[in-house]
DNA sequence: CGGTTAATTGAGACCACTCAACGGCTGTGG
DNA sequence: CCACAGCCGTTGAGTGGTCTCAATTAACCG
């Protein structure tokens, strides 16, 4: 039985019981699928649904007024579309597919009431929530501070490690079906520019890159390029909670 | 009778009950002060605090490998520093007072309670929150897409419109006791470049900026260079609502 | 008044951008 | 099966925004 990516990306944060699991697979067994650069959530009726991501990559976008979109956050299999079940004032951040993807609607009141049931759930809940303000804020220093080169490694490597917490692997290797425009959108760096990074990197032998597959091949390089310390992601953080 | 700030900041957000400002306000009456550039929360004890933010400005921060300080969010009046009690493993931002501030300590359980109580302060509570996202997620695309001139005409618009939800005054005045290297940091740029940009605003009469005091003269303009849009705040949200 | 911190100015270098052209791959219709 | 169209990747050249380094002036404080 292979538990659900949902279920794999909460149980990070917290453990979660056996019931609470079956709960949330329950919950999450329908799966709806989605067009690569469709928008996020397709409505079904007029309610604004909660939705998880169960395959594939997402993004929180925003577009500005002339006409650039950038993305200021990334969604792969585990990630919530929203927790709380707020309306704000309508917002000018969007979601969209990046990939083919397949999610999962929720149905609020029977989501509130396991939440209600499960304590763990909630702290699981609420500690993937408090990481991904952590990513965030990663996100705004990387930009503010950091050149495109560092950037484009710091996402790479971010990028492989939040796929491998559902689907681990031995060699560091994803599917990334970005084309460089995706990739310059996500990083607020031209398209161009995109392309020659990506060759800089491959010529010094930090990655491969071919045909939709991405593998980094000297991680210690790329990290220590990008800086990055994956503390931020809080992986496995009832684990490491003892620290 | 002048409400404290955090009641009209929750206010804001969600209409908020007589009794439970008055429960608010007992629960923050009193203050503590710290000095500018000092560490925020100086500890009572062990426990890590939660606290709100009463008067002036404070920042949280990432501190780079090489060394540079790196701003990710701008606390004013009626911030809170967390409102859930969850605790990650320890991490790389700290928060630090920009400005002399005075903050009020919350004692966990008596707020907990509190929001037991008061349906009405969860959810102001929560929008809050959300708009805190708004605007962390405003700031990525800030830094990743517009010019140091716009994200300085952008900040410095935030700010007056973030304080005048406390402080509310007819003419676009605030104190801004930030010396250029905080801006610098603020903004991701050097120190020298954000002299220049201060003073392109002044030459083109955007800005007055002297002796710690910031006027906004020509709000127009410099919104319209700022492509400034204060959707993204959130302000006023229960009036709003109908929207 | 001296000393420290902050603001200002100049010069040269670098990063990333835009614009433009070209090459490669893929799917499709004749 | 070939020709074409369209999208994507690649490359070059010139421009501009921002950086660093360094020196100078101004403001503040005891």
């Amino acid at each position: 039985v292979v538990p659900n990516s949902v279920v794999t990306v909460l149980s990070n944060f917290n453990p979660i019981s056996l019931e609470a699991a079956q709960d949330l697979e329950a919950l999450t067994a329908k799966k709806t699928s989605v067009l690569r650069h469709d928008e996020l959530p397709p409505f079904e009726g007029n309610e604004r649904q909660v939705w998880v991501l169960l395959e594939g990559w997402a993004c929180r976008y925003m577009t500005l007024p002339n006409g650039d979109r950038q993305i200021v956050g990334l969604m792969t299999a585990g990630d919530f579309s929203d927790t709380r079940s707020i309306r704000l004032a309508s917002s000018n951040i969007g979601i969209m597919a990046m990939t083919d993807v397949s999610i999962a609607f929720i149905q609020r009141d029977r989501f509130n009431e396991l939440l209600d049931r499960h304590r763990d759930v909630v702290m699981a809940v609420a500690k993937a929530h408090l990481a991904d303000e952590s990513i965030m804020r990663t996100w705004i220093a990387n930009m503010a501070r950091k050149p495109a080169k560092q950037r484009m490694a710091h996402l790479l490597c971010e990028m492989v490690s939040r796929v491998s917490r559902v689907t681990p692997s031995l060699r560091m290797v994803i599917k990334l079906p970005f084309i460089q425009t995706d990739m310059a959108d996500l990083l607020g760096i031209s398209p161009v520019h995109v392309n020659r990074i990506l060759q800089a990197l491959r010529t010094e032998g930090l990655i491969h890159l071919r045909s939709k597959w991405l593998e980094i091949s000297n991680y210690d390089a790329l990290s220590a390029l990008a800086e990055f310390d994956p503390g931020y992601l809080y992986y496995d953080e009832h684990i490491s909670r003892a620290a």
